[in-house]
DNA sequence: CGCGCTGTTGACTTAACTCAATAGTAGTGG
DNA sequence: CCACTACTATTGAGTTAAGTCAACAGCGCG
């Protein structure tokens, strides 16, 4: 028994949390919550936890009870096949919201597990379920949230489905680059966190193909790579190549639509349905 | 101007509906419901519509009001890429709920199209909304149903990230084999309804390599194929080529996990969330 | 009947995979 | 501190599954 099991899960005890005076409310939140709202929110018995590097948020097949708000790192889902190879099916941020794919059959399908030391809120989700009841702004942003989710799996699989090697990466590249800038960060000096493997596996290339296809990225000058440290040198090009040129004869296009792996943001526009 | 477009767009005024009295009651909603709540079912203006082959439930694009139930019929979601290019992102049969990527942006993001003469019931959100607030079980078969989707979502992920030619066909097969069983159908033989591109467009291949997948599968006894009529020969042997050999050098599994194309069902496993 | 659409099949090309050798990095322990 | 091992990344050479291009066949329909 070594000491490297205590480091990547946290033995402290989970902390208890009210969401209506957490630091992190403006961006984790709908915002334009009453003040009685937000008394509501008192309800929720919320746990703040930290995981460290490599430490796992909830794994497969573990009892579904609550989902997870990321306040802070970088979290990658995976799942397991059959056969034993793993892939990874999302990559999280602070403001999102993971765990929904375990709603339907009440056990977790993926294995989530922080990429660096992170920390996440565990939301219950019955007590959610309860208090969206009460309050409609929260049920239509839990609604949106799940929305949002469903969208953006569809650009992965367009993605898959369509997309040539360097298109993906430079959508996988682009769609960093944007959700660190959303986050304050800076667009073009970038941490991939990830390894050639994993990124490989969420691409659905290998990892000989990705180490390959950043070479040649930085072969053209569109960026450099060292490691895990990406700088993006002309983002404008790394946009371009994405949706374009799969092959050369194309017909017109007829409801353009920007396939995106941009990903569930904590930022939602205004919209309205009746 | 010719009758074709009368054909495929029902000039029918839709129909008022309520859900309380409807034939397709017991397997559209959830079981369960007692007759107070039953009765708060009237609150929705649910409106039947049909839907000729080739017409369209709705366009990408156009403003999102109302989920749609499908009653009957085969429905094909597909998105247009920038370039003009269509791709297959599901396909529905009846009891199944779409539009739900719609929820977060306030627009449809697929067109969903009739692949047979179709009706299905259009179920405005806002309205839905407010009922789940007084019927639970109502809230939860929602939210279980838009975590169904998600799940199968990430079932296609794995497919087209992972799979080779033959078990994508094969995965294919075998969950609108299911899909039909399940509601009453052979489970053997099947109405493909899709052209070969379409086919190939949903899994990630060209037509040509689908028709010669499928003539493959008919040389080794697996089905006959003729046009879109197949029969199913040795449903075990296309079940069990599904998710094993991809290549030879496995290591043990860890967690097995079912990659599945089975798509959202109408029945819901009980299960339960604190 | 002839036209257009859909599907099949063959020959060839290619993007990505596989295998393998090597180099760079990080972590471990003496 | 450095040597040692693990792991990770890069690069090259050869292979292959699927894509491309093209010819043709079958079917349905006006």
């Amino acid at each position: 028994m070594n000491t490297v099991h205590l480091v990547h899960e946290s033995p402290v005890s989970p902390l208890r949390h009210t969401c209506a005076d957490c630091a992190s409310h403006d961006w984790c939140l709908p915002a334009g919550l009453g003040a009685k709202q937000a008394k509501l929110l008192d309800h929720l018995n919320v746990h703040t936890r930290f995981v460290g590097r490599g430490g796992s948020i909830y794994r497969s097949g573990t009892a579904f009870h609550s989902l997870y708000a990321i306040r802070s790192g970088f979290v990658k889902s995976t799942m397991t096949l059959d056969d034993g190879r793993e892939r990874v099916t999302g990559l999280h941020m602070s403001g999102e919201l993971i765990g929904m794919d375990a709603i339907n059959t009440g056990q977790y399908m993926c294995d989530a597990v922080a990429l660096e030391d992170s920390s996440v809120c565990a939301i219950p989700f019955g007590e959610l379920e309860c208090v969206t009841r009460d309050i409609p702004v929260l049920q239509r942003y839990l609604h949106r949230t799940m929305s949002r989710e469903i969208a953006h799996d569809y650009g992965v699989m367009l993605l898959l489905g369509s997309m040539r090697a360097e298109e993906r990466v430079a959508v996988f590249l682009v769609s960093l680059s944007k959700r660190y800038a959303a986050r304050g960060y800076s667009a073009t000096r970038i941490n991939l966190l990830l390894k050639r493997e994993e990124i490989g596996s969420y691409l659905g290339l290998k990892l000989e193909t990705v180490s390959r296809v950043l070479s040649r990225f930085q072969e053209n000058q569109l960026i450099t790579v060292q490691h895990k440290d990406v700088e993006i040198k002309d983002l404008d090009r790394l946009n371009r190549m994405v949706g374009n040129h799969h092959n050369v004869h194309q017909r017109a296009s007829r409801q353009p639509l920007r396939a995106t792996l941009a990903a569930p943001a904590p930022v939602q526009p205004a919209m309205q349905y009746t």
